[in-house]
DNA sequence: CTTGCCTGCCC
DNA sequence: ATTCTGC
DNA sequence: GCAGAATGGGCAGGCAAG
């Protein structure tokens, strides 16, 4: 028996208990597919289905009474909650053997799986390892994980109830580490979702598409020109590597991929830096690739791609999760320090409160939890007020808060860095007792106190749990989702999770801080103004300017700390030091969390620049005396202030209390324009007003009642967008000829994926697009086979463009396109030199297919006169013509 | 020191 | 970003 | 209506190659 921690059953479903138990037979895929070696991979799943069915899966002898099916199906999760307790050492192999009975399958496939069933060697006999160096407690093969994977995207589109199979399986699979290795949970959930912590530590791989192709031709012996060939038509890298590994043979077995090598793999290849840097990623790339099996090399590398295309990402990730704690839960662990009994936790945390340890210190003491892995440059994964931007002694790696924490005596514990930690749990005990003494408090009393007395309590907490007709996972999903979205850390909220949290106890400790970014809340796009008005009938709103800009979530603290994130939770903090001051200046309250887009602007005529202009901007070591584009904030939200989350609260309240926040200063700080509207007039009035203003258009928002609050993450129709380009009297279309595609991927694979558009100009032709949205799939498989018989060997030497399709073709068909704006171009070439702007062409921004022109012949194509007038009109309003800016545009 | 490729992140 | 699609 | 997966233009930054 392991040392790892123990479930058992301490009830059972009234079913009576089995005299003859046995042992579940090993069913591991690893098992089955080692036999076959070779043979049709997607066989295992079913071979596993049966031979669960064979072992007793559903009949009686695994003990459950046939009589307790119905209720089974009605409600297994909340049986098997009350089943499944924790204990330590009391019990046994003998007791889950034969004093208890068994329940539930050895499968992870199965509704009724129990990881209590599972025998280490159920994962670790089979690993036929000549090196047991991964296969010590505490370890977790990485190709359980894989297959778990493997079992959903075998799933895809079978039918109905696939989806919910899906978290299932993935949930189960999370059950069965955290029953057996409770320590690698968190990194089987950041793999699951590629990522390597969370994202405002801004963690990248440094690997993309490019790298991943010379390493799997220099990895599996190929060519580039062979991978492409390949590429053509599975349209997929990783299963070309699945495939060149099966048939490969090795000269010896290296060690299996176990989740920490895997993560921690990863995260060194993140952690380079510097010369060689490259080089050094690809070795490190290999070292992964190389012991990858069966399912790994594939996923592997579609980790890289930042694509595991199995149907899973974060919100099924969150049922998954949901589902393995409902079912598996832990509630009393002495042992180490690691888990503590439900009501010890509530004083556990007080004790902790009062000596000033927020959550995000509390995520360290979930590194005690063995949940530490990551490198010196990463080391602070866990502490969310990592902001300090000073830079060490190497002039490398940032200090952050986090180290400073540690730099104490504490320092020990967390230097096992890219050691092995695995014998660090002696530790622990001090380590806790330790922090808890040295941390200093800086926001906590607000949190505990105030909220609990606030009125977004009072408001609807039924409508944030809501009791009826839901599952107990739907009502722990919809309130895990919540915590995450305002405390977007998974370390931390799995470490509330393992402590067995009641849900109200788990929002409480999610609560907005400044510091930590909160996911924004995003707006449906509308296509007519009945729409907007059919959304929001019977409902008072309000609509904004939509800025075109960049989303800037900005967090203020009571000792003016200045945090700033992007709309997908990115640190901008270096980019925007002249906002931080702003900030500084200009707010009124003690601290805030405020919503807002930040925009190019002349600071001279206060006109808004293009969304081109703002990107020029520089993002690292901006020094604010010295800032080339300059920018004015348009705040409309506010999230949180002085101390209490306002996310509850209805819009107008939010917005009475962002008024109260800060001073707006023209051209620098302001509010964004709007106003409450009720019909459809004032709508046009105002996206009149916003188009002279060059904005996008038109931001619509609920203002008053259940629907106005603010809800993170969530994209509903209590926002809506509508775009001007979205209308069809004011986008701009074009007639534009097909010249050559590229292959598609994944779900595209076998057709085109995105296709070449040129405009026509005296016998020649120039590239000033590519397009891959607005076909339906039917689209694309007809255009497939009706351009089959225009394909050319070469580029025709009448096309003009730098861009280099997989495939040309003759010029015949003519497609109408949409587009937002058009932008100067350093690969497109249409108009180039019908504008004198350094060897730039025109493109399109957000194009997409709206229709085949059957009746247009490639000569009507539209013309560069044509381009270059939209692209100038774009600057000018009915007002003025601004020939001045445009000219400062271009140069 | 310049140029070009690659990646990640804005939209 | 936009768009389509399965559930 | 949600969640997922296709794909767009274009910029700065970082590194490698010349």
């Amino acid at each position: 028996m392991s040392q790892s921690k123990r479930y058992i059953q301490t009830t059972l479903f009234g079913g009576k208990i089995d005299s003859t138990p046995k042992r579940a037979k090993i069913l591991d895929p690893k098992v089955e597919s080692h036999k076959r070696n070779g043979s049709d991979p997607s066989d295992w799943l079913q071979d596993l289905e049966n031979a669960a069915r064979k072992n007793g899966g559903n009949a009686t002898p695994s003990g459950i009474e046939p009589a307790c099916q119905d209720e089974e199906k009605s409600s297994v999760a909340e049986k098997h909650v009350e089943q499944l307790l924790m204990a330590d050492d009391l019990v046994g192999d003998d007791l889950v053997g034969d004093g208890a009975h068994q329940f539930g399958h050895v499968s992870i496939l199965d509704e009724h799986f129990n990881p209590a069933l599972e025998t280490c060697d159920d994962w670790q006999a089979f690993t036929g390892s000549d090196n047991k160096k991964h296969y010590i407690d505490d370890q977790y093969l990485f190709s359980r994980l894989a297959d778990a994977w493997y079992a959903i995207e075998s799933l895809k589109n079978s039918g109905s109830g696939s989806k919910k199979k899906s978290w299932m399986i993935l949930g189960n699979c999370f059950r069965s580490i955290l029953y057996h290795c409770p320590s690698q949970l968190l990194y089987a959930l950041y793999l699951s979702m590629q990522k390597l912590g969370p994202t405002y530590f801004g963690i990248e791989t440094g690997i993309g598409e490019n790298t991943l192709l010379k390493i799997t031709c220099e990895l599996y012996s190929r060519s580039i020109n062979q991978v492409k060939e390949l590429l053509k038509k599975s349209g997929d890298l990783g299963t070309i590597a699945y495939e060149s590994k099966i048939g490969m043979t090795t000269l010896y077995k290296p060690p299996r991929l176990t989740l920490e090598y895997v993560f921690k793999q990863m995260l060194e290849i993140a952690n380079h830096q510097g010369q060689n840097s490259q080089l050094r990623r690809r070795e490190g790339l290999k070292r992964l690739l190389v012991p990858a099996i069966d399912q790994e090399p594939k996923y592997i590398i579609r980790f890289f791609q930042k694509q595991l295309r199995i149907g899973v990402k974060t919100p099924t990730i969150i049922q998954a999760l949901t589902h393995a704690f409902l079912l598996s839960k832990p509630l009393h662990q002495n042992r180490q320090g690691s888990f503590v009994e439900n009501e010890d936790f509530n004083t556990a945390v007080q004790d902790l409160t009062h000596t000033g340890v927020t959550p995000l210190v509390l995520s360290y003491i979930s590194s005690h939890l063995k949940f530490k892995c990551y490198s010196t440059k990463h080391r602070s994964l866990f502490d969310h007020q990592e902001c300090d931007d000073t830079k060490d002694a190497t002039g490398n790696n940032k200090v952050r808060d986090g180290d400073k924490i540690l730099d104490g005596e504490d320092r020990k514990t967390e230097d096992c860095k890219t050691e092995d930690c695995r014998t660090e749990d002696c530790k622990t005990e001090d380590c806790k007792t330790e922090d808890r003494k040295t941390e200093d408090c800086k926001t906590e009393d607000c949190k505990t106190e105030d909220c609990k007395t606030e009125d977004c309590k009072t408001e609807e907490p039924e409508n944030r749990f809501p009791v009826e007709g839901k599952t107990e996972q739907e009502k722990w999903e919809i309130c895990i989702r919540e915590c995450y979205s305002r405390l977007p850390n998974l370390g931390v909220v799995v470490f509330y999770l393992m402590h067995g949290l009641t849900r109200e106890q788990l929002h409480e400790r999610c609560q907005l801080s400044p510091g930590i970014p909160v996911a924004p809340m995003l707006a449906k796009p509308t296509k007519s103004y009945t729409t907007v008005l059919n959304n929001m009938e019977g409902l008072e709103f309000r609509a904004e300017f939509k800025y075109d800009g960049e989303r800037l979530q900005i967090h203020k603290d009571d000792h003016n700390n200045v945090s700033l994130f992007s709309r997908n939770m990115e640190r901008l903090d270096q980019k925007y030091p002249d906002v931080r001051d702003r900030v500084i200046n200009n707010l009124k309250c003690n601290d805030c969390i405020l919503d807002s887009e930040v925009v190019a602007i002349n600071p001279a005529t206060g006109k808004i620049e293009p969304f081109q202009v703002l990107s020029t901007r520089k993002r690292k070591d901006v020094d604010a005396e010295s800032i080339d584009v300059q920018v004015c904030l348009f705040v409309f939200d506010c999230l949180r202030c002085n101390g209490k989350s306002l996310v509850d609260l209805e819009l107008y309240k939010r917005l009475e209390q962002l008024e109260k926040c800060f001073n707006p200063v023209s051209n620098e700080m302001e509010f964004a324009r709007g106003q409450n509207c009720s019909d459809q007039s004032e709508l046009e009035v105002l996206m009149d007003e916003a188009i002279q203003k060059q904005t996008e258009g038109l931001m619509i928002k609920v203002l008053k009642g259940s629907k106005a609050r603010y809800e993170p993450s969530k994209r509903t129709v209590n926002w809506l967008k509508l775009k001007k380009d979205y209308l069809d009297s004011l986008g701009d279309s074009l007639d534009l000829v097909v010249i050559g595609a590229f292959y598609g991927k994944g779900k595209r694979s076998g057709a085109y994926g995105s296709f070449l558009m040129a405009i026509y100009d005296n016998e020649e032709y120039y590239s000033i697009t590519k397009v891959a949205t607005g076909f339906s799939e039917q689209d694309l498989q007809n255009i497939y086979q009706d351009l089959q018989t225009h394909v050319c060997d070469q580029k025709p030497y009448y096309y003009n463009t730098r861009i280099q399709p997989d495939v040309w073709f003759s010029p015949q068909q003519v497609w109408e396109i949409r587009a937002a704006d058009l932008s100067l171009s350093p690969v497109h070439t249409a108009a180039i030199n019908k504008m004198n702007t350094d060897n730039k062409g025109i493109a399109l921004r957000f194009p997409r297919f709206i229709r085949v022109r059957e009746d247009k012949q490639t000569e009507q194509a539209t013309k560069p006169s044509q381009v270059v007038e939209m692209y100038y009109a774009q600057f000018n309003n009915n007002q003025e013509i601004l020939e001045d800016d445009t000219e400062d545009f271009l140069i």
